[in-house]
DNA sequence: CCGACCTGTGAAAATGGTGTGAACGCAGGC
DNA sequence: GCCTGCGTTCACACCATTTTCACAGGTCGG
């Protein structure tokens, strides 16, 4: 479903012109960046969660090649591409054969390097339809995608797909408010009709089986005129963190909602 | 070891010379070829089991970005390359886009395009080999997949040669739910198409077929919305479970809903 | 406190997914 | 050519899920 998820990429080049250009297309297209002007540890990669990374071995210097080795045999799962000015086929055939993912020459338009690390990242995540994503846990709660149902003491939730995307997406975005044309945008992948109704009677089976089998705790808060928010509460603390929150709290923009939030809890 | 699997390459061209060339260090190399000097339908790159496809848009004519179109989208296993002379950089992002793993320019060296498609060959191809080997047990089951075959209690259930693959597949992954989309992809070899049934009725023929062998057993659950589960059960539990759960029947103390339950159990 | 609007809730109605039997078409063997 | 086994497609019945609707309850701005 949602296989257009944003993608992370890691840059490693000095040339600034061209760095320039391409974060700000990659920007406008949603994908998250991450730059560096030289070799980073593989470790390093691996915390900053990229799905690909695109190197010139220029500023890497002489070790470019033992790096370029050590990277594609460590990170399995990350795509390389490298994009350097001159080289030869004997350096490409070489680059590639090591494991490198592809390999564009400068001077390249920054829309073919990005279709490029698209190419590499939508081969890749192909290749491991069965690893799936990992599964989520929050409070109580166990979200796993590989079965398609979530899990509270071992039980199940009895989700229906619907339920299942929905409460995977919400818990996804853990102590975000969402707003009702969001969720459905995601979950149901179409624009929301006007009126619609279906996000609340969902969250409202959602809030039924997650209370019948986790009765203790809070999932799924309201935001009035906004939409909802995941974040799970054990029951009876409610109030204090609300309160605590306040003054961070103001991240609306709606009307004056602010305001309510205070009164609600207050009275 | 792993990078050393015999390469199954599909080329569509009618430069002889460039084949010719590649033909040669490609055997040399162990890899099997297919040739052709026009647009091959899906089914039969399907039936010639490839790895990946090496193609000149510029034999197929005006239904080139079409035949791609339809190729990428039907085969999601297939490594497709495009090898042009002259493209500009819009051609290559729209190819890239539609799904094609990686566009080289003619005139290019044979080393290089077989570094190329060894590249997008790669990653899919890990850890596949070992897969084959060893048999299943689950249950009373066993799934031999030197034979084609499975037994239970000693006997063949008889399976014809898909169904046999679906329930390799399904007893493969064990406990895992399984979508009628990559149920397909994984047996039939290419994408499912809307509507299509196949799966449902196979899953059925299974079912017969187990009965008749292991009929105390229940092996393949289903998951409305979702797909099927392949998951060894003794049938008596499911009877116990529920009958236990009759007497004791009210669960859970919701509204006024236990009284109903009572009244009904007791009539 | 009122009216307007938003959200929670239960149940009916519509939709859509699944099980099943059977007909069809195709290929390989006799 | 005819038979047989296999895979595909179709139609229908049944039922789980989803959507819709009406109303109750809550929240907000005056």
């Amino acid at each position: 479903m949602n296989s257009q998820q944003t993608i992370r990429l890691g840059v490693i080049d000095t040339d600034s012109g061209f760095v320039t250009v391409l974060a700000k297309r990659a920007e406008a297209a949603g994908w998250q960046l991450r730059q560096a002007t030289g070799a980073v540890p593989a470790p390093e990669l691996v915390a900053m969660k990229l799905n690909a990374v695109l190197i010139d071995p220029a500023v890497i210097g002489d070790e470019a090649w033992e790096y370029l080795d050590r990277i594609c045999g460590e990170l399995p799962d990350l795509g390389v591409v490298v994009c350097t000015s001159r080289s030869t086929v004997a350096q490409r055939v070489r680059g590639l054969r090591l494991g490198i993912d592809d390999w564009i020459t400068k001077p390249c338009h920054p829309e073919e390097a990005m279709a490029r690390v698209e190419a590499v990242t939508r081969r890749r995540r192909r290749g491991r339809s069965e690893a799936e994503a990992g599964p989520l846990t929050a409070g109580e709660l166990e979200v796993r995608p590989d079965q398609f149902q979530a899990f509270a003491a071992g039980e199940s939730l009895d989700l229906t797909r619907r339920e299942f995307e929905l409460l995977h997406l919400l818990a996804d975005s853990e102590g975000q408010v969402l707003e009702r044309e969001t969720i459905y945008q995601r979950v149901w992948g179409y624009a929301m009709a006007h009126g619609d109704r279906s996000v609340d009677v969902f969250i409202r089976k959602l809030r039924q089986k997650l209370e019948k089998r986790s009765p203790s705790w809070a999932y799924i808060h309201t935001h009035f005129g906004v939409g909802y928010r995941f974040d799970p509460e054990p029951a009876g603390i409610v109030k204090e963190e609300i309160r605590a929150a306040d003054p961070n709290a103001p991240e609306f923009t709606d009307r004056s909602q602010q305001l309510h939030d205070e009164v609600t809890v207050g009275s």
